[in-house]
DNA sequence: CTGAAAGCGCTTACAG
DNA sequence: CTGAAAGCGCTTACAG
């Protein structure tokens, strides 16, 4: 293992050098600078990060993040995962302070990420509203050397560092191939509830899913789609209203939230009732639906990791400047059942 | 955040003395000890990992790993989840050394345990046969202070630290879960393909399979039960035999590997075949069948962390000696389909 | 039984 | 533009 300490033996110069050279802080004479990269490169140095860690404590770094979590439970395992994070990298001098929004408020959200600078963030992790407003923030907060990671939902046109969260066009396609698996070549009559057509990951979700059920499943038709708005109320009402359509579907897919009131009308109707649902994710509201087999199969889309890699990304960004491998750090999707929890 | 340093400062003593305290060397007087331990208690002192591994870089931990992955594709994740975990690590001053076999053999095996440790590993990851002669080996390691982890398979009569790796049981009825699910309450008949009647794991699931459809499931029904012996060329056999018989089943649940020759049966039957095929895992051999078809849905068990977690764990047992959490620390199984690839 | 000192690999004022 | 020194938190011979 290359060290600086031995670099710098070989390059004649001392440590302190190496160090400006390797990291381009600048003051070097620039040919002492290009032997010094040259020996790094020869050896395969690569920086050791507990030394530089046990370094670092002298300068902490504070990371600040914003969630619509209050009153949605899907974001529990997005700040367990963000904890979890803080925790393992709390011998780095690493903390985390999170402010939380009820709903989607652009307003909100910025107010919130005024409150975190003036604290003293020197990185942020957002959950932004699709709003040009947002960008504007972002690109401000970016240009004035405050790094952003968008989690769970990304503004593609921004500055920010890189995104993670769903493949929401994945998730869509897995959904199809599910229910196609399901219906077994037999006609399968689908009603889409989607959060909001407004938002960009559930419309990339239908698109997924009708992707998959024109190419391999023409026996599968999808004879509505409606907009829950991820209120559990609306939910609930469209739910009863199909039971007692005469053209009651087969089976309902849900891109998004709202989850809990279409469970309550299924469950209402009784263990009679042949609508089979398929939703994302898995939260303390949906989990009972799944065990009494209200909910048939769902898939996540691994929340933990949506707080649990900003925070590392972050991290690592503070120490070598560089940004993420990926530009969008997908979430892993995968299908559970009953029997998986 | 506490240190040594602070600790030492607080009781008056050395910020050696605090060290043996705290680890336990001993060569401290049980007083002045027990008053440090008070103090660190108080203070709510955590030991900083980074300081640690800044100083266990002059005694670096080598750890050395068998798997039988000799021709079985299975391991492959493994292998590159304990390539990342060392990758990970070696800053800490941590390298893994692998030995691999072909087969299931206790004589093997010991031979390249035996040649690891004349290379001086101080820890040992092992994916075990199932006999006598292994638990054996595995206390006299231990015995002799080396830790060993099982991996994928346990024993667990031995003295090893921990097992990671798959839920068998869990699994067989996550699979049942979801032949009930794609049945839908019609009569399905199943035929199970397992690897040995001699593995635990295979039985396991089967159990779990049983379980689930007794419990939940009165219309699938198991026709028949045949050993594999992870050997494709008698699941090909076994698969033609089905095929042709009178009571062709409506779908074959293979618990362990020979998954090719299977799918190579089905697949040669053509698409007019009405046998649904669910397996575990998902290699490169079977990747092509689950992409066109001939499987209709896997349940993978994260064999990348039954590689990536035995070296972390083994990195974190060296630094404190307190044993892992959990007895046996469970891989994640979930369902994917074509779509998730 | 205890302390002083050196060292792991890195960074950063400070002095020149 | 460069170097010497101190320090992050821990461990460990060595001396007493």
């Amino acid at each position: 293992m290359t060290s600086i300490k031995k670099i710098a033996e070989i390059a004649g110069v001392s440590r302190g050098t190496v160090d400006r050279a390797l990291n381009n802080r600048g003051e070097v004479n620039e040919e002492v600078a290009e032997r010094i990269r040259a020996i790094a490169r020869d050896l395969g140095y690569k920086t050791n990060r507990a030394g530089l860690a046990l370094a670092a404590r002298k300068h902490p770094l504070k990371i600040g993040a914003v969630f619509p979590s209050e009153g949605n439970p899907y974001f529990d395992d997005v700040i367990t995962g963000l904890r979890e994070s803080e925790k393992e990298l709390s011998d780095y001098a690493v903390s985390v302070s999170l402010k939380t929004t009820r709903g989607f408020s652009a307003d909100a959200q910025i107010q919130r990420i005024d409150e975190l600078i003036s604290e003293g963030v020197q990185a942020l992790i957002l959950c932004p509203v699709n709003e040009k407003i947002m960008v504007d923030k972002i690109n401000s907060l970016v240009d004035a050397g405050i790094p952003v990671i968008t989690s769970n939902s990304d503004l593609e046109n921004s500055k920010r560092l890189c995104y993670v969260g769903t493949d929401y066009s994945k998730s869509g396609r897995m959904a199809a191939g599910l229910l196609g698996l399901v219906a077994a070549g037999n006609p399968m009559n689908v009603v889409i509830l989607t959060g909001s057509i407004h938002v960009l990951g559930h419309n990339q979700s239908i698109s997924g899913f009708y992707s998959v059920i024109k190419k391999d499943y023409p026996n599968i038709t999808v004879s509505d789609v409606e907009e829950t708005l991820d209120n559990s109320d609306v939910s609930y009402r469209i739910t009863r209203n199909l039971l007692e359509s005469s053209l009651k579907p087969d089976a309902i897919y849900m891109t998004a939230g709202a989850v809990g009131g279409t469970c309550r009308a299924l469950a209402e109707a009784g263990s009679g009732q042949s609508i089979r649902l398929f939703t994302h994710d898995i939260t303390s509201e949906s989990r009972p639906y799944l065990l009494s087999g209200i909910i048939s199969a769902t898939i996540p889309q691994d929340p933990y990791q949506q707080g649990y890699m900003p925070v590392k990304l972050l991290f690592d960004y503070s120490l070598d400047k560089n940004p993420p491998q990926e530009d969008k750090v997908f979430t892993n999707s995968y299908i559970i059942v009953r029997e998986s929890l």
